[in-house]
DNA sequence: GGCTAGCACTCTCACCCTGAGAGTGCTAAT
DNA sequence: ATTAGCACTCTCAGGGTGAGAGTGCTAGCC
């Protein structure tokens, strides 16, 4: 239990901190903010905090500095979140519909827009539904006896793949093919299709079918991850050398990206929540935090996810995350419903 | 003109610097290659080929590093290429073919392997023709009026976008009315489609037929754009400094590679072309040499290129780049033939 | 009992200096 | 044409130093 004076007194070394980067002194705090009291007291103050936890110190005589405890309780207890002025959420809102592309240009920009916002990565994936069902396969003759696969789930991916196919063929007949196979798989989700593929009489028919469920199962993580904002993030302080900088940019690399985002929890589009340093299961992950958010509808649901140093502006970055993960949720579900 | 001495002179150089990545001295010279003559001799040698251009000075009692003309020279008149060992060669292949996911994730694959084995950042982009002609369109009801058109051209590319509908349609509608479209715009090329588009007396089908020359036409460059090996171009020396290293992540920022390639002139498939610093015509370049390559066939052309400091293994890079390509070549080419 | 002035102590950091080392360029001799 | 020798330049690592910034503690004050 924090007394009144230290919450506010960590309050504001967390707020003095996540400003300038620097570990923040007694003195500054005296001088910065009227606080009523001398230097002394208020280290007096600092060293109760550090027993309990919820500050440091990087050496004897440099200033205080939270830990990833007393981000935990800033966060939770002390923070006041800064909403958006009103024309910046206009002006992202703007920004997102003038997009007028494929739906990865559209999330590729999202994230670009939201890591500007908040001058860190942002990592966001393809919205896509626990059981896509088929909406739609169609087979396309590209050369003699070469055909790709298009198939069309009903959170809106679209898969291809290119397939050999065993005997020429006219469009027309690869045609009449589709109709088939659309009968069977249609409407229906991967495994329910797998559940059948094998009793199926036609040789051709069951392969295509196998391809469809592969297709359909198919999450390519990685592919369906878009990082923006790499740059913005590479310019805080914390990873100004340049040994730091490479640890952090092959920590983002689009490979692990994926993984990256699966140590958390899923939660319900509308939730937001924050990981910081080592409450990330990820032992790699333990000076960074992350703002994750999850956006969409019971039918396809993707993520939001701000990623940076701990020393990150909470305050500011959950409502934009949340902001941005309720706009593209509305704007998915007008483009569609 | 260089006599023989000097151009051997130059080579050593070369090499040396490229593997050391330090300024080359007349001592070491002469020490690690039993030239048979004295430091005194070489460095009158230097001295020239520095009067013409071959190579720098970093500072007074620095040794030798060439310059871009020196490169230039080297890589026209000097270097002897050093071929793939075969287990390399069979390695690369190996992993080229266990690719079995779309188009997208094998270019991105093949990205990767290419910039692990020549440690630099390596970039490709999606084979198109210079005028893709329309192969499939289909439109797929998502909701109740709000459509995903999904276009396929002949190059194989698969563009999508989703649509709403005027007045709502069942799906059968929507089949009736892809097979119309197609029966518009099928075998036909964008500005083909754009010239009668106008011509077109049915409203809904006018707009539609609009939207499939978008699509088409549409190169997304940067979207279609896949850079890999970024962490091995970021351990190179000459981005030892986190200033440098945030230099070189933000010129190859997604927005900025595709710029970066329009800067070269295309080539057909085989040639493979050097771009050494400041022959660049972009500024920004003025430090970076490209080895770029054109990959496909008549019917469609992509490029790979690897990017990193002008001090690059050219004699190693090219033959790589150029293998790389034939071998992306054949497999396209096989994949659809 | 809480607050604070004062002070000793610690640690960092920027700075300067220095000497070693690595090169070159030039000259004079071979 | 080559080379030994040497003066000269520049960098770089190391060490020492002083200033500055903090803290923690103690003793006295309200």
């Amino acid at each position: 239990m924090l007394t009144a004076r230290r919450e506010s007194l960590l309050g504001l070394v967390v707020d003095e901190y996540v400003e300038t980067a620097l570990p923040v002194s007694s003195r500054a705090l005296v001088a910065r903010h009227g606080l009523g009291v001398s230097p002394a007291t208020v280290r007096n103050e600092l060293a109760k905090l550090e027993d309990e936890g919820y500050i440091t110190h990087p050496h004897t005589s440099a200033g205080r500095v939270p830990s990833d405890q007393g981000y935990r309780y800033y966060v939770e207890v002390l923070m006041t979140e800064q909403p958006l002025e009103a024309d910046e959420a206009r002006t992202i809102a703007h920004q997102f519909h003038q997009a007028e592309g494929s739906l990865d240009d559209w999330l590729a920009l999202a994230a670009a827009v939201l890591a500007a916002s908040v001058a860190n990565a942002v990592v966001v994936t393809r919205p896509h539904s626990p059981l896509p069902r088929v909406r739609n396969v169609q087979l396309v003759q590209l050369r003699r006896d070469v055909a790709l696969m298009v198939v069309v789930l009903d959170d809106g991916a679209v898969r291809e793949r290119v397939l050999p196919l065993p005997g020429a063929a006219e469009q027309a007949d690869l045609h009449a093919l589709s109709e088939r196979l659309a009968g069977h798989v249609g409407g229906r989700s991967a495994s329910a299709i797998r559940r059948d593929v094998e009793a199926m009489e036609d040789g051709e028919l069951r392969a295509l079918a196998g391809t469809v469920v592969d297709l359909a199962e198919e999450h390519r993580t990685w592919q369906e991850t878009f990082l923006e904002g790499l740059p913005a993030l590479l310019q805080q302080p914390e990873f100004a050398r340049g040994e730091q900088m490479l640890d952090a940019v092959r920590r983002l690399e689009s490979y692990e990206v994926g993984r990256l985002l699966e140590a958390t929890e899923p939660e319900a589009p509308g939730d937001t929540r924050v990981v910081i340093g080592s409450e990330n299961p990820q032992r790699e992950m333990h000076d960074w935090s992350m703002v994750v958010a999850r956006y969409g509808d019971d039918d396809a649901v993707g993520t939001v996810a701000v990623v940076g140093p701990t020393r990150m502006h909470y305050e500011r970055t959950i409502p934009r995350v949340r902001f941005v993960a309720a706009l593209m949720g509305n704007l998915l579900h007008e483009a569609r419903a």
